[in-house]
DNA sequence: CTGAAAGCGCTTACAG
DNA sequence: CTGAAAGCGCTTACAG
């Protein structure tokens, strides 16, 4: 008998076998009996079920899942769950999976390109499929890769790969965020966390940029949209995501004597150290300074002001790409697809609100 | 051949029979060179990874952990990650596992007790443990059940069953919390979220009260040491854990012309809330009243004014729950161990630092 | 309606 | 140093 160690339950744990022999039927029925598959008798069935009651078996799912080649498991491999819009997401993200029966493997990469990279190409998968937010892997990275299992890759980095998509729409809601504040009379607005430009900030030729990039680009397009110049003394902390970055970027900012009217933040965080910044200065917000915040507003509606937020569909983010993995994991060959669910703009008092 | 639908992978899936009849030797042999066990040629081994190489064999981690009987996962069930301090006590969970080699399967169970007691009972496990930040289900209910595989329950619920258990110090915690705020001068101190008494916010025998429950035992023992009364008026939020509902909460009170000087939020977002609430009534912080709030601060510090925080230390929590959950997962019989883990107090402005 | 047997993809005691 | 074979705990085509 070539067995590893003795396992947990120890001698104890009961197998099909174990059912069948109190019974005195096989493994076969009882496995139909207790799967309502095949068909058994009612009699038989009543006492294959009273038997595995009463020794309290347990099916073994890696038994299963050996013979099943599925484990009814994906894994979702991302940055980190403190990092940008990770944490709803994989809220999200189990509420959908447990809606299809579906078990998460949460995988954080903590952005290194070496582990985004197993988790579509290694060799430790046990799950059906996965879910990836790339962070600092490159399009060419992952399009060399050879997934294990069906991946589909989300959130605002577009790369490419043999796997399907799902993008939120960062350079649009850049754009409308941005015209929020020109709406409400803005005309010389802080992008915090941002860049000037497509090479700051920005991957690859352009189509391989960040949510920051993104976001920038749609920052820029308002600004020329609506015939404003971009200012690059505006454009300050780029890559910056924490609040104590954002506090010392805007003191900064104020302490140069730079005029500005308005300020979007790229990540949520910044816009409360934005804030302690303009309230240490006395600077009055909204009324001197309007303020927007790309985030899931969880704290930013108690802040002081509460804060304009820019908040991703992360539900629908969430179920799209379980849809299309799950299609994957079905056997759908089709052709890689591409989807993109939005954001949605939540105005509270510092925009006047 | 009895096979289910075809593999996700296609007819193109390489076991590793096919590299043995690439190489031209038994599986054995490429089992141990590829593992690095048993005694394998030098020459031998290079041909087999050269030929595993060659042909994409990845190793199927379900067929391994059927022999094993061992899957290197294990399962981590919390209310749900929004939930108190399980958002980083999960992460902290991750980094812990990971320098374990050990996968985490996220679980929330929604507060459910039948989730709950699923997650050590169910039959649906794939994991080699459990650990389980237990929130609605009873300790009784618990004592019940029979685990498929270890179980380690943490957090601040006092749950009684077969496993071993971590618990956050909640009870001293709210102490040192209060009498922070004595030290400073207060002596109305409102308990924001809590209870003036054992039997509400506390769900059994005074054993098994929730954080909120031990965190008042807590306030009151600091009050009555302190020689001062615990005052019903200025208990408030029972239950309460939001944001909106902290600033519901003092709203009333200010609006009732109810007197306080400090204020103890059991929840992070209750302190925001409140903050808000003060800042709209026009009563300074700390000056009028000082805050201190439980909570693991990642936003406290850029609140208007900072708020003094009660952190737990997840960390040692989830190292402290790992190490315990794989000494039995490794075969550890002992005795049930119960260990407790502190927490910090972080002073920031809304006490005066 | 049921049983005996093969097979999922690995690991390993046993015998060379 | 290596191979043939059994076994992990299930599921299921095949033959009654």
């Amino acid at each position: 008998m070539p067995r590893g160690p003795e396992p947990v339950a120890g001698p104890g744990r009961i197998r099909m076998r174990d059912v069948a022999a109190a019974v005195g039927v096989s493994v076969k029925t009882v496995s139909e009996a207790l799967n309502g598959t095949g068909q058994v008798r009612d009699r038989t069935r009543e006492r294959v079920l009273a038997a595995a009651a009463e020794l309290g078996y347990r099916p073994d799912p890696v038994a299963r899942g050996l013979n099943a080649a599925r484990t009814g498991m994906i894994c979702l491999a991302l940055p980190r769950l403190g990092y940008g819009y990770c944490a709803p997401l994989a809220a999200a993200v189990f509420d959908a999976a447990r809606g299809m029966g579906l078990s998460v493997v949460l995988e954080p990469t903590d952005g290194d390109p070496v582990r985004e990279r197993a988790a579509v190409d290694g060799d430790t998968r046990i799950a059906d499929g996965v879910l990836l937010v790339p962070h600092a892997v490159t399009g060419r990275e992952l399009a060399a890769t050879v997934p294990v299992t069906p991946a589909v890759a989300m959130g605002p980095r577009r790369v490419d790969g043999p796997f399907d998509r799902i993008h939120s729409a960062d350079e649009q809601a850049g754009e409308t965020a941005t015209r929020a504040l020109l709406d409400r009379g803005c005309t010389r607005i802080v992008l915090l966390g941002g860049s000037s430009g497509e090479s700051a900030g920005a991957r690859g030729a352009g189509t391989d940029a960040g949510a920051a990039g993104l976001r920038s680009r749609g920052y820029r397009r308002a600004l020329v949209s609506g015939g404003l110049p971009v200012v690059p003394e505006l454009v300050v902390g780029d890559g910056a995501r924490q609040a104590g970055d954002g506090r010392a970027a805007v003191a900064a900012l104020l302490a140069a004597g730079v005029r500005f009217d308005g300020l979007l933040a790229l990540e949520e965080p910044l816009a409360h150290g934005a804030l302690h910044a303009l309230r240490t200065a006395g600077t009055a917000v909204p009324d001197a300074v309007r303020v927007v915040a790309f985030g899931t507003g969880s704290l930013a509606g108690y802040a002081t002001p509460s804060i304009t937020t820019v908040e991703p569909d992360v539900s629908a983010m969430a179920g799209r790409a379980l849809a299309l993995l799950a299609g994957r994991i079905g056997g759908y060959a089709g052709p890689w697809r591409t989807e993109r669910t939005g954001y949605t703009v939540v105005h509270r008092e510092s925009t006047g609100a």
